[in-house]
DNA sequence: TAAAGCTATCAAAGCGCTTTGGGAGAATCT
DNA sequence: AGATTCTCCCAAAGCGCTTTGATAGCTTTA
């Protein structure tokens, strides 16, 4: 079928060698031939073999992701396919491909030590880091490149991350709620043994505590971020007698289950009780169009994921082991969920 | 860092055949020394390198993935990462990699040709086929083993697949809202580019032709399954004075919207206005716990990942060749959105 | 007892590339 | 003219495995 190089040098009455420099762009072969060789590969569709190459270069033009699947939950992190996207577009761009481990996450330790040892990537991307996440370590003892999406609060210069600055802009978030006459705010938080779930936690309580008031912790939540979890959570608060009139919300989906629980109530979002969540920018769930349906912190987790894949192509091709860092700003936009809050009655 | 064979063949005094033959487990290997080999290895922290290993043996132990990215929509199906969660669990299982290549969709054919020629996987999935897509013809072709998540109606029995049987759902769905009395249904469908959706639109047209009335054009509409659009789309068709009483939606993400419009309007679902989603029980999207929130047709998309997956792995495996394929019949689960058609006022 | 068959091992070829170390022949310098 | 430098190309080694084809040393068979 396909043509191998030494059937192509034979083809153009050249070694193999000429031929392979000829298609690299090495300099120390004629303009000429390499017109030759370079059609001559266009015409029998001449590729090498990733295979080959990679046993002889010592690089598999490769980025390992491994994608744990949490037990608990069976749940897969709707994020990631957007980061995915985005580090997908940068890899294409730099010619390097993408391998995709999908393992539970007690086994995610022995994906990267497999990863390295068998030699199929050069380099690799951590996703969803925990409080002093061990992984971090164990990429560090691989000694491939890597870099993070997110970080950790203990040693975060000494690793490359790409990462929002959560606890800022949940403070924002919630000053804008303050700013509305809020002051019974609940928070329905990510998993908070997540590093990003722990800096917005500390974003709101710092914000809130900077007001005079402190959080309720009847107010709030932390779990996986289904649209269920925000339906049940904001059930539960509204239905006591001392409800909150406001919700910080971590993720699009768990504020669509809260939107359920509210209008299910009776009550008006942007009206009765406010709302703000962060917003990933995932391209099936859209925030509205010109104006947002949801008050937001908006930030492209896709843009993060092309960072991120940008940043380590480059890690790799400078062999430049200094760690790189970028903080993105989420972008606070304001919506049609929140409003002034009601008069106590 | 981590030995190769000749190293650790030199360490136990034996040839690197021997060392080879006793870890893949050849019968031409006593007991005694298999055990010993098996030890070194695993002390030494060997594995072999995937390299080599697929340079020798013709065979890359690696499944290629080609997500195709809308140029027109920049989006990302939703579906993917739960379908690849699925089809990752197989590989895993049975000791493949995934391979995933990122692209604009009008270069995906580049992709697949690149895979194949370049040797970097030993077979192909095949997402979101097209009406009569030429991309089927096209990995015929290039001779890899494939399997599509989906299918096509002319060639169907030619390559294998596993589908959903969307007709047959949607057709289900259909009657169960007009023995509910509703004889004014819409349909918020998928793209009708994709053969899931023309099926699904066939079964709603077939199945309300067959109660005697038509479908009305200005009560169908097909796009990009996002939650706007299934908000505009419910919010266009119920201003108009002569407005549908049921919807028929493609995904949940879409139905959301639909939900946001009709509590907009002041409507109540389940009472004033019904709906039926299909629901590909998305991981983090799940349709309420005990009782469904929608009333939808249910087929989990991760487990068609893991069967799709599953199957191509055997067909590389036995080198047979003919097709096979898996019809899904989704699950019709009555929920909180459907009732009773209301009495023409 | 010689021939035949096992068993457990090894040396070497080969997978398809890249890269090192030359080496003709033409062009430039002295 | 002879010495030096380019320019352009090549043969062969090597990447780390698997697999083929041999081969000692034993055991069984005729």
């Amino acid at each position: 079928m396909s043509m191998n190089l030494k059937q192509l040098a034979e083809s153009l009455g050249l070694s193999q060698t000429t031929v392979s420099r000829a298609l690299n762009g090495y300099p120390e072969v004629s303009e000429n031939t390499r017109m030759r060789v370079k059609a001559a590969a266009e015409q029998n569709n001449y590729r090498p073999s990733n295979r080959a190459r990679s046993l002889a270069t010592g690089r598999s033009m490769t980025i390992g992701h491994v994608i744990p699947i949490s037990t608990k939950h069976e749940m897969m992190n709707p994020v990631f396919s957007d980061f995915i996207a985005g580090a997908g577009e940068a890899y294409s761009r730099a010619g390097y491909d993408m391998n995709l481990s999908i393992v539970s996450d007690d086994m995610e330790d022995d994906a990267y030590r497999a990863m390295a040892r068998r030699q199929s990537v050069d380099g690799i991307v951590l996703h969803g880091p925990r409080d002093d996440d061990p992984r971090i370590a164990l990429l560090k003892e691989i000694g491939l490149p890597f870099v993070v999406h997110g970080r950790t609060p203990s040693d975060e210069a000494t690793y490359s991350w790409v990462d929002v600055n959560n606890r800022r802009s949940f403070a924002r978030a919630t000053e804008l709620l303050c700013d509305l006459g809020h002051d019974r705010i609940a928070l329905i938080n990510g998993l908070e043994d997540m590093d990003f779930a722990i800096r917005r936690r500390q974003g709101f309580e710092q914000a809130i505590s900077a007001r005079g008031f402190a959080a309720n912790p009847a107010w709030m939540r932390s779990d996986e971020m289904t649209e269920n979890y925000g339906y049940f959570a904001a059930k539960e608060m509204l239905a006591i007698g001392d409800a909150p009139t406001a919700f910080l919300v971590s993720s699009l989906i768990p504020a669509i289950g809260v939107r359920r629980a509210v209008e299910e109530i009776g009550l008006k979002l942007g009206k009765d009780i406010s709302l703000i969540t962060h917003d990933d920018e995932l391209s099936y769930l859209g925030n509205g169009t010109d104006v947002p349906i949801f008050t937001a912190t908006r930030s492209s987790v896709r843009e993060a994921g092309r960072l991120a894949g940008g940043m380590l192509v480059d890690m790799i091709a400078e062999a430049n082991t200094a760690p790189r860092h970028r903080l993105l700003e989420a972008e606070l936009m304001i919506g049609g969920s929140t409003g002034p809050a009601p008069r106590q009655g």
